[in-house]
DNA sequence: GCTTATTTTGAACAATGGTTCAATTTAAGA
DNA sequence: TCTTAAATTGAACCATTGTTCAAAATAAGC
């Protein structure tokens, strides 16, 4: 299925206005999709975060579902060239191990999220909503799962004695911990019952290598 | 917020064929909230899985939001009870290591998902649901943190040197999985390339323990 | 069996929300 | 500057959906 059977051809190049209209657009829905979810989220408040005519929003974005596509995929791409960087690089330093290939997996979202850019932090909870509900696989499919294939060639490299399903066992449990650090600091804290629980990400890494090795370590005996 | 501050009070007993109605609504309410979440869930959805007229799902399970509390109040006392219950019996029996205090949080739900009663399973995802939208946030308050508290109590007095908030993480991260583990099965699946691909309890357990166990040596040092 | 609280039914109501559209304004291309 | 494609605006449309209601059917309590 690609992206768009019928390219209209555009005549002119888009206005300095249209391109800001637009990009305000996809950062509301963003938030509004992130805050609400799919369902619950309305077209008209994302009019009214982006202060555009409700009409301006299917202008740009289409139907509900095609904005909601579009806002994922924004960040997709970018996150996925980011992860490979960090991975390309880190095996041009020598050898690695579970924690170096998960680091190169988590580190990339988390230095985002925790970033300049508050939208990253919104993104993270539509990654999470996408990556739980069967109804949007084929977004999984298309933009998550090729990265998190090559991640998991890495670890299959290290343990070629394992079958491919229990790496992914491991890899779905890592990604399940780092959406939840990435969602859910208010049930950390509820839970700790203290409003200062930071939970660090060599706390996360740290879980999650130890983790999938254990979990690899059951499989090859 | 107690659960009805206007009781009416009964002048009969329910007859037969409501307490099954009610009980068909609620059944149905499960398995139609657990697939479309809550905005996404239509009570005509519900009444028509649940072959009952319209009005009758608000007749017996008033506004749609509290046809949903009801819902998942209906079996967390049920798990809580399993869970607790559990635990007892595992401590009268020697002392608790990190694998056996999550495998007493883990089994009871993951016995009766895998269990003759095939609404647990669509239990599981409403648990999800809730324990990932902050708009639920009373409802894991009420439900799942006294529980949730009670097994961390454990971990730490396994562990008398670290915070409260290591522990909590690790335990939220682990609660992550293992709602990966009960409705992330097509992921895994995916990911593996191969339909056989049957993640076991025992490495989720597997998986976990070591996890927190080395978020928890992390903090020791 | 009688009484009447409760349950059931089907319809209607009122609000919501995604989408469409014609008219107007803006600005890109020549 | 002139032409017109593109963007903007505000309104309307219409299917959807949670909720309410009055009348009819049912069955619990005496």
């Amino acid at each position: 299925m690609t992206k768009k059977t019928t390219e209209k051809q555009r005549l002119r190049a888009p206005s300095k206005r249209s391109i800001a209209s637009r990009s305000r657009i996809l950062d509301a829905a963003e938030t509004v999709f992130a805050r609400d979810g799919f369902e619950g989220a309305k077209v008209r408040d994302i009019a009214a975060l982006a202060e555009v005519p409700l009409g301006l929003v299917n202008h740009h974005g289409g139907s509900k579902e095609a904005l909601f596509r579009e806002v994922v995929e924004r960040r997709a791409e970018e996150l996925a060239r980011l992860r490979l960087e960090a991975l390309a690089q880190a095996k041009g330093q020598g050898a690695l191990d579970l924690t170096a290939i998960l680091g190169c997996f988590f580190r990339p979202y988390l230095a985002k999220a925790a970033g300049s850019d508050p939208q990253w932090l919104a993104y993270a909870r539509l990654v999470a909503m996408v990556s739980a509900d069967p109804a949007w696989a084929d977004i999984s499919t298309d933009l998550f799962d090729p990265t998190a294939q090559r991640f998991m060639d890495e670890i299959c490299a290290l343990h070629p004695k394992v079958s491919r399903a229990v790496v992914a066992e491991g890899f779905v449990y890592s990604v399940a911990a780092l959406l939840a650090f990435l969602t859910s600091e208010w049930r950390i804290a509820a839970l700790a019952s203290q409003s200062d629980a930071q939970a660090s990400v060599e706390g996360l890494v740290a879980f999650c290598a130890a983790g999938c090795a254990a979990r690899i370590a059951q499989a090859e005996t």
